[in-house]
DNA sequence: TTAGGGATAATT
DNA sequence: AATTATCCCTAA
């Protein structure tokens, strides 16, 4: 937002993955010219499948309802909120261009690189908001005309190449370029041509059309050079880049009539799409905890290697989910809601190298986030007392307002859990420092004291900066080593067990419905006991819980029937 | 990997 | 205080 001030520090600014979510119409009106007339004709059929289940309810966040044929019982419709943007049905490419994309190709002629992927199930509108049609041009074709607009009187050249990657079957993946003449085209205003003969092709040729594109990536690749500098040089020396991609179908692979054939980890109906959750997943575990290493998913499929520095985090992102919102649609929605959600966590840092990481490196990060959460813990307290007040008032006050009450009760409760998560965090924070073997006896006495009084939490933040600036200080040439080992729990050394065991416990997390159901659906699939079988298979709903997680799960479940 | 027993946090 | 839901540990 502000390039001025930004500048050289380490961890200056980092922001956070754009995350966008468009909901395409119900009804396919025809002027979309849609390549699949079968659709028409279901819905005209059943008329039923008009129920949505998905609906904006504010600029940023939409309620997911499940169909009535899912209700057990326990249906509570969700929300998901946090959304850089959510496209309602009705909205044009014009509107979804100037929220999501002008920002990117503005900072793209500014020379700043970004990436942009639409994700979703395939028929939910990817290509579309990304390519267009005849009558409502994608974001793409947007996209070039802005930047002829505003090139055209500059020495600046534009690059552009277009590529499919392909994966069939169990096949390794091809790479097709799409543009006419195979390397990349040079492009000046005029000859926009050739990206459109790409585009034709790839919107309107039967042959090419929806089989095999619901499986494939379609990438396009956009370069800035300056005229000074040679053209060709390989590395993305200062140009900006800008990369659009079309991710492949991301709804589960079994339909109506499924068949248990192996899957291959997860049921993705792509695997490289899969290889690039599974990426953001890890970028953003390895975020929230930096003693998790970031793992390598990226090697395992062309896609993620080729947009490496993306997965880990180097350079920024936006995605775009496209969904449908009918009610036969709510499975594989909320599927997508409930993985790609947490994504817009992932935050990105314009700092390209970071070498090992010394612990004092590290124990700057915790300073960091202890004076955040210093912060925050002071502005909840401050919101507890507030709204305990509230209530109090409220409650002596005539009884008719219950409701009213309950909600007031109920954001009391949020806000203490969060207090309560943040002084875990605390927790865990400190014995990650107490672990990282405080050889000075001064620090190890401090240590102690600390352990055995009871602070307040401030006090307690306070004590352990000044803990950490110790430490810094008389710390200059570790070795890395530390880091990288340290997600092993046997790495650990066992001075505190105690206070180890506390801080590593997971948070306890309910089990929402959609995870319940695919429990009960595995275990009818593949029996009782095939816990790994179950989880590998629906890992992309059951997230990061692990077999024994399902089976406790399971343990409950059925002993509450057998109770009964 | 799984089954069970226990610990711990959340709810009632 | 008692009951539940989750998470953790470990033998087999």
């Amino acid at each position: 937002m502000d390039p001025a001030t930004e500048e050289t520090s380490d961890m200056a600014k980092s922001e956070n993955l754009g995350l966008f979510l468009r909901i395409r119409p119900l009804l396919q009106s025809g002027v979309r010219g849609d390549r699949n007339p079968r659709f028409r004709r279901k819905s005209a059929f059943e008329p039923w499948f008009q129920k949505m289940c998905l609906r904006v309810k504010t600029s940023r966040s939409v309620t997911l309802s499940p169909p009535l044929a899912l209700e057990r019982g326990r249906t509570k419709t969700e929300v998901y909120d946090g959304f850089s943007q959510v496209f309602s049905p009705d909205s044009s490419q014009e509107e979804v261009y100037e929220k999501m994309m002008r920002p990117l190709v503005e900072d793209f002629l500014r020379g700043k690189s970004g990436m942009l992927a639409a994700f979703g199930p395939s028929g939910s509108g990817k290509t579309h908001t990304i390519f267009g049609c005849n009558s409502q041009s994608g974001m793409v074709p947007l996209a070039l005309q802005q930047i002829f607009k505003e090139t055209s009187d500059s020495t600046r050249s534009l690059f552009i190449s277009i590529f499919e990657i392909r994966c069939e079957g169990g096949k390794e993946e091809r790479v097709f370029d799409l543009s006419p003449n195979g390397v990349d085209l040079t492009m000046h205003r005029s000859t926009l041509k050739g990206l459109h003969e790409a585009l034709l092709r790839r919107a309107t040729s039967p042959t090419n059309a929806n089989s095999q594109s619901s499986r494939s990536q379609c990438v396009i690749n956009l370069r800035i050079v300056d005229d000074k500098s040679n053209g060709e040089v390989n590395d993305q020396a200062n140009d900006g880049v800008l990369i659009i991609v079309d991710l492949a179908g991301a709804e589960r692979e079994k339909g109506t009539g499924n068949q248990g054939v192996r899957l291959l980890e997860s049921n993705f109906i792509n695997k490289t799409s899969m290889v690039f959750c599974l990426c953001l997943r890890s970028l953003l575990e390895h975020q929230k905890n930096p003693m998790k290493p970031l793992e390598k998913h990226f090697q395992d499929s062309l896609l993620t290697k080729y947009l490496r520095d993306y997965m880990e985090g180097k350079k920024r992102m936006a995605l775009i989910l496209t969904v449908k919102a009918g009610g036969e649609d709510y499975h594989n929605t909320s599927c997508l809601l409930k993985q790609a959600t947490p994504y817009m966590e992932i935050k990105f840092n314009n700092e390209p190298s970071k070498r090992r990481l010394s612990p004092s490196f590290v124990l700057k990060g915790y300073k960091e986030k202890l004076e955040v959460a210093e912060h925050e813990i002071q502005h909840l307290r401050e919101s507890n007392l507030e709204l305990e007040k509230e209530l109090k008032d409220h409650k002596s006050q005539i009884e008719v307002q219950r409701l009213d009450d309950d909600q007031v009760a109920q954001e009391i409760q949020r806000l203490r859990e969060s207090n309560l998560e943040l002084e875990t965090e605390l927790k865990y924070l400190k014995s990650l420092i107490e672990v990282e073997r405080l050889a000075d006896d001064q620090v190890a006495e401090e240590t102690q004291r600390l352990k055995e009084s009871n602070l307040e939490p401030e006090k307690e933040v306070k004590d352990l900066k000044s803990l950490i600036d110790v430490q810094i200080s008389g710390d200059d040439q570790w070795d890395d080593s530390v880091v990288e080992d340290l997600p092993n729990k046997n790495a650990i050394s066992p001075s505190n067990e105690d206070n180890d065991r506390l801080a590593r416990r997971r948070k306890g997390k309910k089990w929402s419905s959609l995870e319940e159901d695919t429990l009960r659906a595995g275990v009818e699939q593949y029996g009782v006991g095939r816990w790994k079988l179950i989880l590998t298979s629906n890992r992309d709903i059951f997230g990061e819980r692990t077999q024994v997680d399902l089976k406790d799960k399971w343990r409950n479940l059925t002993r509450q029937h057998t109770h009964h």
